[in-house]
Parts: structure tokens; C-alpha cells; sequence
RNA sequence: GGGACUAUAGCUCAGCUGGUUAGAGUGCUACGUUGACAUCGUAGAGGUCGAUGGUUCGAUUCCAUUUAGUCCCACCA
């Protein structure tokens, strides 16, 4: 094995062979658990970035600990056609040739669509690679592949044919650079320094003016009533008059309406009912007109007069300019608010009337709710089950029309003879009613989301009875980020329930955004994201993995710096060089089993904490603790087998008899193999080429078993080296504390307590305390030449005369004496108080009688030390 | 306007259902090429667990209030 461990050398190697060996799939088997994730699926566009990497880890981390454990696992990777996201690309991407939407057709753009399907596709796939992901790629699929196209028509139609689907004109949030609607979930919105305009109204009757405050002046074009609160005394007299509406001049009259803040600007608000989502609910409750001034591409149409065609911002200009010069703009304030937004492109939204295609929420969120509330869908943290709830009890109809070209095409046909709609699972030639062939398909496409809400069972593949969905749906956990439980999850619950009739997985764990050093959100424009291929080329993935999920709790942001990534990767070589350890003393031969009845308590003790840490990772585990899980496991290999007990083990390996030899051999290479296992979900590929290396086959660590807790491994002699370990640490404390150079041993003088025999473990406390040799004493020495030290096991003395600084010497004791006092009356005072020794549970009492009898017999130990440096 | 989250060592963060002297990584100090590892070892310094009040025998942990920050949702033009 070579010195340090290169990741490069053998990760690719490594996957390579898992694939071949075909270790990532499964077919359904009734006489196992199944286990099942869906992936999230990434877009076609993407490259991968941190989330992905966090993202995948934690999938992976789950699918190879359920493997392991024996289960029957799926994890279903795939990629999303994104439909927006991918469309902005492809048209980014043509324009750079100089060509627009405009200069293709439907057929030219999409066969362009899928080039880049076919060249892009597969890159984020083999990225996920990189990282170990044991996705099933037998499986991989596609949101816009035929099976998934297939789910997509017969959930159409379903819910068509329900009353669920409908088409209507409503006011939606329109992007003028996308051309497309958007949901309420794709816009996002965002702080914009801007004006409040006080524009004056003048009455028809030529009683006054009334004036009205908006940020966007140019709507007033459409406007087609002023709506003041009918409680507003100012106004009182107003309501049922006329304006005036300047530049346009067309009269339009003056209503009441509770919405109206009285407190707000000057307490009158104009109304444009057609670009503005409020205006237009006041207009259906005071059946008031509507006037259409914009285009799909955000310029002004011939409705807005003279101002026809010009883009929204300059008409806002030139508007206010106009108002100006006729004195009709009274003053303009400065003003920030919130403005909408596209989540593809940040366009600001247009809100907008237009003919769309919606689905009626409320049905289907009733049983979402439910579901949750039953904790038949667990959100992990369960917190994010309050943000769920909260958007599913406000849900609104959810626009799933889409002005684009990529994506699924709405299977709706019109029959240009007869009028007459037909939604259709199978596209048909000619019209149902009138049997015209003149017909045409929709024009537009489903948002993306629709696909992936199916994603859980359409994978599977449904709407055919397979196998597979009948053994692996519902599936177990999905595991995404928070900001996308509205986009995706909920979308997901309400569809698995209402087209499975089950819910489509148990678990929703969620994770946080991975941020910059600084905290800052990674994103390109702000050019500091990391990119994990980079990361993987130069510390490996293991290390990767590693700093992605330690050292963070559940559904929080984590900070990712390099340092943490050093971190990881050291971690990584510590390991190696512990199997190389191994490896070297097993004589490149598997030792035989542990013969129990020859372990001593060292054995004994690290096999009683390998025992613990399986207990307590696979809880962590099971519990989707996965940060924890690791922690533990790392805590393990490094604190307790590299740092103690390989150390412990030299005394046995270089100074023992054959037969210790040959035993703690096979507790070495057991600790380890076992270690090896339970690190193995968090880092697949470093504990894969060392046990591989250690049992000289190919034979792979990701379908052995998952190591089991057993009680007969718990060992009451491991309690004793506990205490061994605090006799070292004390011994090497005061030699660093009196400057005793490394090289110079002495003999080491103990005498235990009652009931503590340290006679098998002399060599441990020589070797790890730099001793000469070790005696044990029958009883406490006199000879004031020596330090002592009081420890649990006994006192512990160190002829280090010539060394001994009397003075200060005589401080440290002291300063024990005074620590050892305030911990006794500590305890001395809790047990006094008869409350707590009433009401505290039986061992929390007894352990502090334990402590205060322990710490009164150390004080009665130091103080004889005390006075004989003082003789 | 509603809601969630965060506040613990210089820095980045863990800390499960309340129980001795609160942990890790990194940084810092001193020493160290001891037969796995300098991507390392040994020893050490460093925290009134944001503040106040309450519940409790006992609070970093539970409750209330409060301060500071982050985020989400919402129809204030």
C-alpha cells in the first residue's frame, strides 16, 4: 500500500467496477424489504453544483446503508427537460448565432431542443458518477421519455375528465422576455428602489380632482375606476362621481371598497383590474371593466393610444413626463418595494389577463393536508412540515399552460370546423363531433413541474401495472432542499395520493443550501461557487462527501470552505494509513476469527466501543441523522482505534508472545473491516479500495453486511481501560508540564486502588508514558523525591527528583486541591439538598455520592503530597 | 402583516428525549523525524452557551419576553 491515499488513482477504477458488477440494481424481490428513492431529478441544463453534491450524498449515504443492511434498494436516477429553464438556454445559446424564436419553427427549435438534450443531457449524469452515487442506471430516466410522456397525457385527461383541469381567462403573472405565463411559485420577488406617484384626477362634474398614489404609473392607461375605503371621510362625498382619466380622456367613475387603505398613500388607488391581480378582484366585485394595454412581449398595445408599442419602461417615462407637462403628476415620492420577478430570467412579471389552462388546487390539497397531518408523510426536520401547511392552505389554481415550445405539448385538440375541444390521451386525425380533419393541437406546453409532480411513479412505470411499481411505491425517502417543497414535494404528495391513491414516499428529508466561506448564497453572477468536480479532482470525492455532511444539523445552511476539505481529506489518509498499519502485520494473510477467552482488557475495550459506535451510527442512521452517524464513526477511527488502541496494540504486536500476537492481530483487522464498514456510505470509495487491498479480492464492501450490535460485545473490562488511559494521560501531562525531554524514561511507580489490578496492562502504561519500566506498589509511596499524581486507578509516582521545581510543583498540587474542593462542595451541596435527592432519579444521585466519595479520597491524596513537598 | 430559523471557543459549527468539569474541525502556544500516518503525534491555552424572567431538586437544552441577524409567505396601490 502506498503512503499516502490517492483518491485519483482509484475512484473512477473503483466505480467502474461497481457498474460492471452490476451492484446498483436490483430486480424486486417479495422475500426482502424494499427500499426505494427517487431521485430529484437535476435539469437537463445543469451542471453540478454543491447542492447536487449534498443532495446526492445524503441519497447515497441512505441507499448504501439500507443495501448493507439487506435490503432491496432502488435508487431511480434521472434527468428533468426544464422546460423554461432549458428554453432561456437553447435561445441564450442561439443568440450568440444571431438567431431569435422568431426565425425558427415549432419543429426547427425543438430539433435543436433535443441536440442539446443529447449533448448536455448526459453531462450532469456522469458528474453524479463522479461523485459514488449508486444510482440503478438501468433505470435512468427521462421527464420527457415516453413513458413519462404517457403519465403526463393520462393525468391530463383524468382530471380533464374530472372537472379538475380547466381553461379559463384569468389574470396570470406573464415574463415579457420568456413570452410565457408563470405560476405564483415561479416568481420571485425582490426589493427595487422605485417611486410612489401622486397623480390628480380631476372630477367630471368640475367639483375638484381626487388624487391617487402608484409605483406604476404607466398602467394608468388601463385604468377604469378610482377606488377609495368607504369609510374615508375625505372621499365621502366622491364615491359615485366620475374622473376624468388624464391622456386618455375617458371618464370612469369612483367606487368604494374596503380593500382600500385608508392610511396608504392619499388613500385613493386607481384601478387597472387587468394588470394588477387586486384591481382585478375589486373589478369582479364591483363589475367594473377591463382594458388589456399590453402585449405578450411587455410593450403597450393599441389600447394604450399613442403610447402604443413602446416597451412598459420607456411608456412610464414618457407618461410621466406627459402628466407633468399637463400638472397633473402632484409629486413623486421615493419608494421601495417588492417587485415580481421570472425565477428563470428576472424579468419583472407583467400581470396580466390571458386565456390559460388551470387546475383547480383545492380538491387536491385536502388529502395533501391530511396526509402530512397524519404523519403518514413525515417532513424531517419536522418543522418543514409548518412551511408546507402553510402554502397548501392558501393554495390558488395552479397555471400550468406555458407559451414555450419545450416540453409536453397540452393534449388538447380544437376542431377548427365545429368549435368542438377534445382532450385525448392519443393525438386524433379528425374531430369527434363533426369528423373534420381540420383540426390542431394547443399550443402550449405543461409546466415543467407537471412531469416531475409524477415523477415518484411515473418512473416506476405507471399508468402500467409493473413490478416494479407494485413492489417499490410507495417509495421510502425523498430528499431535497427546502426551497423547493412548494416547486416539487407538495406537488408530488397530492398527485401520488390522488393518482396512486397513496402517498408517494414516508419520508421528506431536507437539507439546507450550501453557501460560500462568507455565507453567501453560491451563484454564478456573483462568481463564487465551488465546483465539485474540481473539489473531487483535487481532494477526492470521499472528501467531498464528507465535508458536505459533517459538522451540520438538519435542514440548516452550511458554510463550505477548503479548510473543511483538507479536513475530509486528511481523514481519508488517516484511515489509509491505519489499514496500511494492518496491512502490514497481517502478513497478507486474513487472520483466523477472535478467539474471545485470549482478548485482554485492551481488546476488550476497543471491541465494547465498536460495539457502541454501530449501536448508536445505525440509530443515527435510521433516524436520517446522518451528520451525527458520521461524527461518531469518525470519532471512533480516529480518537479511539488510531490514537489508542493501535498505539496499545504495538505492546502485544513487537513485545508478545506469538499467540498475543496472532490475536490482536485479528482484533486489529476486525475493528478495522468493521470500521470500515460503517464509514462506508460517507465515503465509499477510500473504505472499497482498502478492504479490497486487506482481503485481496474483488470481492466489494458495499454488499457486505452491515455490522450488528450485540450485547455479548459490551465487556465490563473495558471499564479498566478507561482507567489505563487516564494513568497515561496523567503521566504525560506532567512530564509536559515539567519540560521532561521525550527521550528520557523513567520508572514509573503505582500504587492502585483497592480492587484495581494493572497487572496485565504494565506494558500499555510503559510504552504510552514513556516509562522505563512499570511497578506496581502495594502501597502509597513515602519518598518525597518523586512526583505524585492522584488518578482514579491510584497514585501514580515519578522519581523525576533532579527535575522537580519544587515551587512549582507545589502550585499544581495546590491548584488540584482547590478544583478537588469547589467539585466537592459541589457535590456536597447538591446531595444536601433533600429535593434532589428525593426527586432525581436513583443513578443521577448515586453517581454524585460516587463523585463526592471519589474527589474526598483525592483530596485526602493530595494533600499528603502537598505536605511532603513542603518537608 | 404572518411564520420559520439562527445566536455556544479567535473563526466555522456539533450537542438525541433537561443530569458530573459543554465538544469537534480550524487557528493559536510548547514539544516531537518513538518501527501506519508531518495530510502526523503529545501536551496546553481558549466559552458567565445573545439578554431578562419563569418552570424544575437541577436549564446551553423546556416556556415567556427581549435584542440582533437570516430566510420564507402575504393583495398594501
Amino acid at each position: 500500500m502506498e503512503k499516502t491515499y490517492n483518491s485519483k488513482e482509484c475512484e473512477q477504477r473503483i466505480y467502474k467496477n461497481w457498474v460492471e458488477k452490476g451492484y446498483f440494481h436490483e430486480e424486486p424481490d417479495k422475500s426482502r424489504e424494499p427500499f426505494c428513492i427517487v431521485i430529484p431529478p437535476p435539469n437537463i441544463t445543469g451542471q453540478l453544483h454543491m447542492g447536487h453534491a449534498l443532495d446526492n450524498t445524503m441519497q447515497d449515504i441512505l441507499i448504501r446503508f439500507k443495501r448493507m443492511q439487506g435490503f432491496c434498494t432502488l435508487w431511480l436516477p434521472g434527468t428533468d427537460h426544464a422546460s423554461i429553464a432549458t428554453e432561456v438556454k437553447i435561445l441564450e445559446q442561439l443568440a450568440k448565432e444571431g438567431i431569435t424564436k422568431d426565425d425558427l419553427t415549432r419543429e426547427e427549435f425543438l430539433d435543436k431542443a433535443w441536440e442539446w438534450y443529447k449533448l448536455y443531457g448526459g453531462r450532469i449524469v456522469e458528474q453524479l458518477k463522479r461523485l459514488g452515487s449508486s444510482c440503478d442506471w438501468q433505470r435512468e430516466r427521462f421527464t420527457m421519455d415516453e413513458g413519462c410522456s404517457k403519465a403526463v397525457r393520462e393525468v391530463f385527461v383524468k382530471l380533464y375528465d374530472k372537472g379538475l383541469i380547466y381553461q379559463g381567462d384569468r389574470i396570470i403573472n406573464w415574463c415579457p422576455d420568456c413570452r410565457t405565463a408563470l405560476s405564483d411559485a415561479e416568481v420571485e420577488y425582490e426589493e427595487k428602489a422605485s417611486h410612489l406617484w401622486h397623480l390628480e384626477y380631476p372630477l367630471t362634474d368640475g367639483s375638484g380632482y381626487i388624487v391617487v398614489a402608484t409605483t406604476r404609473p404607466e398602467t394608468m392607461l388601463g385604468d377604469t375606476a378610482v377606488a377609495v375605503n368607504p369609510e374615508d371621510d375625505r372621499y365621502k362625498g366622491m364615491v359615485g362621481k366620475t374622473v376624468m382619466l388624464p391622456l386618455m380622456d375617458r371618464e370612469i367613475p369612483i367606487i368604494a371598497d374596503s380593500y382600500v387603505e385608508m392610511e396608504f398613500g392619499t388613500g385613493a388607488v386607481k384601478i387597472t383590474p387587468a394588470h394588477d391581480p387586486n384591481d382585478y378582484l375589486m373589478a369582479e366585485r364591483h363589475d367594473i371593466a377591463t382594458i388589456n394595454i399590453m402585449n405578450e412581449d411587455g410593450t403597450l398595445n393599441s389600447n394604450a393610444g399613442k403610447y402604443a408599442k413602446l416597451p412598459a419602461a420607456e411608456a412610464r417615462r414618457k407618461i410621466v413626463e406627459d402628466l407633468k407637462a399637463i400638472d397633473k403628476l402632484v409629486k413623486t415620492e421615493d419608494y421601495t418595494h417588492k417587485v415580481g420577478t421570472c425565477y428563470r430570467c428576472s424579468t419583472t412579471v407583467e400581470p396580466l389577463i390571458s386565456k390559460q389552462w388551470f387546475v383547480n388546487m383545492q380538491p387536491l390539497a385536502e388529502p395533501a393536508i391530511k396526509a402530512v397531518e397524519d404523519s403518514d408523510v413525515e417532513f424531517v426536520p419536522e418543522r418543514f412540515s409548518k412551511i408546507y401547511f402553510n402554502w397548501m392552505n392558501n393554495i390558488k389554481d395552479w397555471c400550468i399552460s406555458r407559451q414555450l415550445w419545450w416540453g409536453h405539448r397540452i393534449p388538447v385538440w380544437y376542431c377548427n370546423d365545429c368549435g368542438h375541444i377534445m382532450v385525448k390521451k392519443d393525438d386524433p386525425s379528425t374531430c369527434d363531433k363533426c369528423s373534420s380533419k381540420n383540426i390542431r393541437q394547443d399550443e402550449d406546453v405543461l409546466d415543467t413541474w407537471f412531469s416531475s409532480a409524477l415523477w415518484p411513479f411515473s418512473t416506476l412505470g405507471w399508468p402500467e401495472d409493473t413490478a416494479e411499481l407494485e413492489y417499490f411505491y410507495p417509495t421510502n425517502v425523498l430528499v431535497t432542499g427546502y426551497d423547493i417543497i412548494f416547486f416539487w414535494v407538495a406537488r408530488m404528495i397530492f398527485s401520488g395520493l390522488e393518482h396512486m391513491g397513496e402517498k408517494p414516499f414516508s419520508h421528506v428529508l431536507i437539507h439546507g443550501l450550501v453557501r460560500d466561506a462568507q455565507g453567501r448564497k453560491m451563484s454564478k453572477s456573483l462568481g463564487n461557487g465551488i465546483d465539485p468536480i474540481d473539489v473531487i479532482e483535487e481532494f477526492g470525492a470521499d472528501a467531498l462527501r464528507f465535508s458536505v455532511t459533517s459538522n451540520s444539523a438538519p435542514g440548516n445552511d452550511m458554510r463550505f470552505n477548503e479548510s473543511k476539505i483538507e479536513a475530509a481529506r486528511n481523514f481519508a489518509n488517516k484511515i489509509w494509513n491505519a489499514a496500511r498499519f494492518v496491512h502490514m502485520n497481517i502478513d497478507g494473510q486474513k487472520p483466523e476469527k477472535i478467539n474471545i477467552a485470549e482478548t485482554d482488557a485492551a481488546d476488550k475495550w476497543i471491541l465494547s466501543q465498536l460495539n457502541g459506535v454501530i449501536k448508536e451510527a445505525t440509530r443515527n442512521l435510521e433516524t436520517f441523522e446522518l451528520g451525527l452517524a458520521l461524527q461518531k464513526v469518525y470519532d471512533f477511527i480516529w480518537s479511539e482505534f488510531c490514537d489508542w488502541y493501535i498505539e496499545l496494540s504495538k505492546a502485544k504486536l513487537y513485545e508478545g508472545t506469538e499467540s498475543q500476537k496472532k490475536n490482536t492481530t485479528a482484533v486489529l483487522y476486525h475493528v478495522l473491516i468493521e470500521s470500515l464498514k460503517l464509514l462506508h456510505p460517507f465515503m465509499p470509495f477510500v473504505t472499497e479500495e482498502i478492504y479490497q487491498n486487506l482481503e485481496g479480492s474483488d470481492q466489494s464492501i458495499m454488499i457486505d453486511k452491515w455490522p450488528l450490535y450485540d450485547d455479548k460485545m459490551d465487556f465490563e473490562e473495558a471499564a479498566k481501560m478507561e482507567l489505563v488511559k487516564d494513568i497515561i494521560h496523567k503521566i504525560r501531562n506532567i512530564r509536559a508540564q515539567m519540560d521532561v525531554p521525550a527521550n528520557r524514561r523513567t520508572t514509573i511507580y503505582i500504587s492502585p486502588k483497592e480492587g484495581v489490578d494493572l497487572t496485565d496492562s504494565t506494558d500499555y502504561i510503559r510504552r504510552l508514558a514513556s516509562g522505563e519500566k512499570v511497578e506496581l506498589l502495594q502501597k502509597d509511596s513515602e519518598d518525597s523525591s518523586m512526583v505524585s499524581i492522584v488518578s482514579d486507578a491510584g497514585n501514580i509516582y515519578l522519581p523525576l527528583n533532579e527535575l522537580i521545581d519544587f515551587e512549582k510543583e507545589k502550585a499544581r498540587v495546590q491548584g488540584e486541591i482547590e478544583l478537588t474542593k469547589s467539585e466537592i462542595a459541589r457535590a456536597e451541596g447538591m446531595l444536601k439538598n433533600e429535593k434532589f435527592v428525593a426527586k432525581a432519579p436513583e443513578n443521577v444521585v448515586q453517581k454524585e455520592r460516587d463523585n463526592l466519595a471519589n474527589n474526598r479520597e483525592k483530596l485526602t491524596q493530595l494533600e499528603s503530597s502537598l505536605e511532603k513537598l513542603e518537608n
